[in-house]
DNA sequence: TCTATTTAAGACAATATAGTCTTATAACCT
DNA sequence: AGGTTATAAGACTATATTGTCTTAAATAGA
């Protein structure tokens, strides 16, 4: 895997608020209803993305989430590595902790060919490139909708716990 | 995480085993002092790559384990499937099910490109390839020494538990 | 000030992955 | 046959990840 499934949350709700920009604090229930996933499990995972200064959050009515800068200013690769970590682009394919360009491991040469073809996708690709594709071609977000159903612009739905 | 832990180890030991053509059985344990690697773990490791025919073991003594073909016919892909599963390369990166050409998730293409990148590089990649480096260059196995101490071509060491 | 709404934080549970240990089974050797 | 050496299999433990639940704190509005 990839990407952890945090990891994947994370960016399934950080491209959900990218199509919302009308829009200033969204409730994090509002999107795990959406997106159909654990309200408490996403509000941590947009704690770790606010703690990164990706999002701000507000409490109260009225309260929710949202990005810190627009979306096309946000690439995927600062939510992967503010969940993920860098690890994933800076260790050794096969685990060595020594491997370098003094001792590399077998694979260094290629492995780190590919994993900056896995970098450079993630940090050429925004978060509003994304919502663009998502909205004109109402790709899916969660399972079971289409983002126009999930945001609402061809029926409203509201449920709530 | 690119690859399970087990799949390291897996590809790992089929390195070690990959360099050593001379030989015929090589027991596990022999592997696992070399490489550092829990024996019960990595035994159960070799059992998957067995059940998936790339290698096969031999009970008793001078029994141990060996490559079914010669090491230039096997490409890391194969181990990485045996271990890890084909799903990293046939699921969608933001982890929706239904992801495909007719209902495309935002990053589907993109993750394609990137996806086809892992994959030849695995594919194209064989152990004797592999091997030839680690031989040459005295590449690094295991934490603490090169290729050339682990199968004992500088010296001669023999710990058993 | 009181209540409703919302995020924050942390305890707790469930599941997956990683690792250990014991017993069984097969092969070889005397 | 009996003992030694090796893998096979499965129970068991440890750790990390994922997910749930409860309580606290902040904000808004009546």
């Amino acid at each position: 895997m990839l990407l952890s499934k945090s990891c994947v949350y994370g960016i399934r709700a950080a491209l959900y608020m990218a199509t919302r920009k009308d829009r200033d604090f969204i409730p994090i229930r509002e999107i795990s209803n959406d997106l159909d996933i654990s309200f408490h499990f996403l509000t941590k995972i947009l704690q770790q993305l606010s703690s990164a200064d990706l999002m701000e959050s507000f409490r109260g009515p009225n309260g929710g989430i949202r990005l810190t800068k627009d979306g096309s200013d946000v690439t995927l690769m600062e939510v992967v590595v503010a969940i993920d970590g860098i690890e994933l682009f800076t260790e050794c394919a096969l685990g060595l902790p020594g491997c370098g360009v003094e001792k590399p491991c077998p694979l260094h040469d290629k492995w780190a060919v590919t994993r900056d073809s896995i970098r450079n996708m993630l940090e050429n690709t925004t978060l509003t490139e994304m919502a663009r594709k998502a909205r004109e071609e109402d790709l899916r977000l969660s399972d079971d909708s289409g983002i126009r159903t999930a945001l609402g612009l061809d029926k409203e739905d509201d449920e709530q716990e």
